[in-house]
RNA sequence: GCCGGCGUAGCUCAGCAGGUAGAGCAUCUGAUUUGUAAUCAGAGGGUCGCAGGUUCGAUUCCUGUCGCCGGCUCCA
């Protein structure tokens, strides 16, 4: 190894620089403004830290506060002085992990007594002292055996656990101050005086290593950011993103409710949430028409046989509602002494039947296709539904709209021959297409679900799985979006391509799905004549554009933070008379906008117009149309939007024509 | 399901070292007849989520329970 390195910057230049020579050197030598900014630096493409010493003759980038990379590694740093300052604090407390996280980072410990809000402000005080110190992040590196002993002795189990299983034979650890050491493989921002803004947001539990069979750990949740200006601007966001959650919306304006006596994660549809969603079934309706697809309706109940042929039950059960069990076999059973225990092994066993509300609608479906012989020349045979399915999902998952235990989702089931399957899964993909450009939500990801090879969880061969998988990759494919293959995603019948987006607090829900299915046909003995005059097994598609009705609308009511578009409005236009008596002219208009079918109200109250227009901005209703004595001497309506405020007069006639062909058309402009 | 927080009028929220509750908005009544984001006055409205316990006395403290919120786990 030769005494000097060959640095080569960015930019191409070259630098000789001796052994020893750290990053923060070069960036000094290029510039103190450079040494100053700096946080990290990227060493042949991994990242370094500024004091370590560079070892070879390396490509070498400083990182500034203008990188992600570099903000990840100040949100990992503050990480850091959180566990120090938790340990300063509460020194019986055990250290898990703590990354960075969008917008900030999280530490899990482990200590008997949970934290509290209150302790919260302390640590977040403690941070900024410790901060003040000055410290640096020092790097160091210890042999495994050395080390373990020394977190063990720390009384430090989880990091020794860790270390056990990812540490090479010499690793690295980063010390705060005489005290503080966390096993770490970096880097860090040089020292602590360089996190500026930072604020601990939230106490949670999370299980050790995401496994709920294994401890719980409390998890500290904090946001980070170079500036205080960066840091104030998240939590405007944060606020912002409040008043558009569904949660906040769908009360406000009436869209639905959620009542403790009718069950957790039952929704119930007002009136003006019912105008949204009945919108949406018949725009998709004429899409469904057009493509071929005929409408069936199924019961909400089927029998526990049923999904046991499909394999639905008792795979699933813990996530179904209890199967329903008649009067007589329950008084049978309650003689008999049965236990609960006994009771659903029971029905696992098929000893004891019941029904079961359905937790999908595909049995339905299929036995409509089976109730009748089918030659190829029938296929494919597409079979749609608006069922509603219902789920137990567990308790703490529920909320609003998009968790819920009884949805109805959009579905259809296509019945085809294994030919055909593309040009299905692509005729699917369009419609999911449609939808989305028409509501304008372009920020969604395509995920294209595929087995988990460690898993059992799925039934079929892995001949048809391969098969399956590849329909569905290559339908992604030709849509032409960006997708990811992700394995552990499929349904356990069948690979899936779905359509994700994320609400206002950045959860991700899946909305769109598209499932090739080859094992439910089997399970069901499904065939039908080909040209062959043999019979032939057909493939099922599974899909459904929306996903479910509730989990849509919800999503979508973030979407457009209340403010539909004009088709979509459960009100569209309101009428705002100055002064009664200007009532009757107002009605007139009223009427004219009802006559073309439009979603019209008149606000009769002896208010003033002022108070009026607040409320119906505050409804976000499209189309306030104020009248006075001057519209109605001349035939005209005041036109003010609820984006664009006062447009001026405009005749009646027209403003009525306009409305309907925004309606009509599904337009997004108003 | 697990961890933590919360639950006061229709809504948003205040209050209580334990002495049976208060505001704004909404509602109702009356007045006002109004020109582009809140007219004025008066009235009604709460067994302080529910059930136990401690106490002379509980909305306040404790326990349980239900629900909501944030995470974790799960999501056919």
């Amino acid at each position: 190894m030769s005494s000097t390195l060959t640095i080569t910057l960015p930019d191409g230049s070259q630098k000789s620089v001796p052994q020893g020579t750290t990053p923060h050197d070069i960036a000094r030598s290029i510039g103190q403004r450079l040494a100053d900014d700096a946080v990290v630096a990227k060493v042949n493409g991994a990242l370094w830290d500024l004091a370590r010493p560079l070892e070879q003759d390396s490509q070498l980038e400083i990182l500034t506060s203008k990188s992600e990379e570099a903000l990840e590694v100040y949100r990992h740093s503050t990480a850091h002085l959180l566990a120090a300052a938790v340990l300063e604090l509460y020194p019986e407390t055990k250290l898990g992990i703590g990354p960075p996280i969008k917008d900030g980072f999280y530490y899990d410990f482990d200590r008997p007594t949970p934290f509290t809000t209150e302790d919260l402000e302390k640590i977040e005080k403690r941070m900024v002292e410790i901060r003040d110190r000055d410290l640096a992040y020092e790097r160091r590196l210890v042999p495994k055996e050395e080390g373990l002993a020394k977190y063990k002795e720390l009384g430090e189990p989880m990091k020794c656990e860790l270390i056990e299983e990812r540490a090479d034979a010499i690793f690295s650890e980063y010390t705060l101050g005489p005290h503080f050491i966390d096993f770490c493989r970096g880097p860090h921002v040089p020292s602590t005086k360089r996190l500026k803004a930072f604020k601990l947001m939230s106490i949670a539990g999370a299980y050790w290593k995401g496994d709920e069979k294994r401890q719980q750990l409390q998890r500290i949740y904090g946001t980070a950011w170079f500036s205080q200006k960066d840091l104030d601007e998240h939590l405007r966001k944060l606020e912002e993103a409040k008043k558009r959650d569904h949660r906040v919306l769908g009360k406000q304006l009436g869209l639905f409710t959620v009542d403790d006596k009718v069950g957790p994660g039952l929704v119930l549809w007002k009136p003006k949430g019912a105008v949204i969603r009945q919108e949406l079934q018949t725009f998709i309706s004429a899409h469904l028409r057009r493509q071929g697809y005929s409408q069936v309706f199924t019961p909400h109940i089927g029998k526990l046989d049923l999904y046991r042929t499909s394999g639905h039950f008792p795979y699933y059960a813990d996530s179904q509602f209890p199967p329903l069990v008649d009067r007589e076999q329950i008084a049978r059973l309650a003689d008999e002494g049965c236990s609960c225990a006994t009771l659903s092994n029971r029905l696992e066993n098929g000893e004891i039947d019941g029904f079961l509300l359905k937790p999908m609608n595909c049995p339905h479906h299929i036995k409509i296709y089976d109730s009748e012989p089918h030659s190829y020349r029938d296929l494919p045979i597409r079979l749609s539904e608006f069922g509603t399915v219902y789920r137990f999902e567990q308790s703490g998952e529920l909320g609003g709209m998009t968790r819920v235990r009884g949805f109805t989702q959009d579905d259809a089931h296509i019945f085809c021959t294994e030919d055909q399957v593309p040009t299905e899964v692509a005729g699917c993909l369009e419609l999911v297409k449609i939808i989305f450009g028409t509501l304008g939500m372009k920020d969604y990801r395509v995920r294209v679900g595929l087995r988990d090879p460690d898993s059992a969880k799925y039934v079929g061969e892995p001949e048809q799985w391969d098969r399956a998988e590849k329909a569905c990759k290559d339908a992604a494919q030709s849509l032409g979006v960006p997708f990811s293959l992700e394995p552990g995603e499929a349904a356990f019948y069948g690979p899936k391509i779905d359509f994700v987006v994320q609400d206002v607090i950045g959860r991700e829900w899946q909305l769109g799905t598209v499932q090739v299915d080859y094992q439910l046909p089997q399970r069901f003995d499904l065939h039908y004549t080909g040209a062959d005059n043999k019979m032939h097994r057909p493939v099922m598609i599974h899909r459904a554009p929306f996903g479910s009705m509730e989990r849509f609308v919800g999503v979508l009511i973030e979407h457009f933070a209340g403010a539909f578009p004009v088709w979509l409005a459960p009100v569209q236009a309101i009428v705002l008379p100055i002064s009664d008596r200007h009532l009757e002219y107002a009605r007139m208009v009223e009427e004219k906008l009802k006559a073309v079918g439009l979603r019209a109200e008149l606000d009769a109250r002896s208010e003033k117009v002022n108070y009026k227009i607040r409320e119906a901005q505050l409804q976000k209703i499209p189309y306030m149309l104020v009248v006075g004595d001057r519209e109605a001497a001349e035939g005209k309506v005041a036109v003010r939007t609820r984006k664009g405020g006062d447009q001026g007069a405009r005749a009646v006639d027209e403003v009525v024509a306009g409305i309907a062909e925004l309606a009509a058309t599904r337009s997004a402009a108003e």
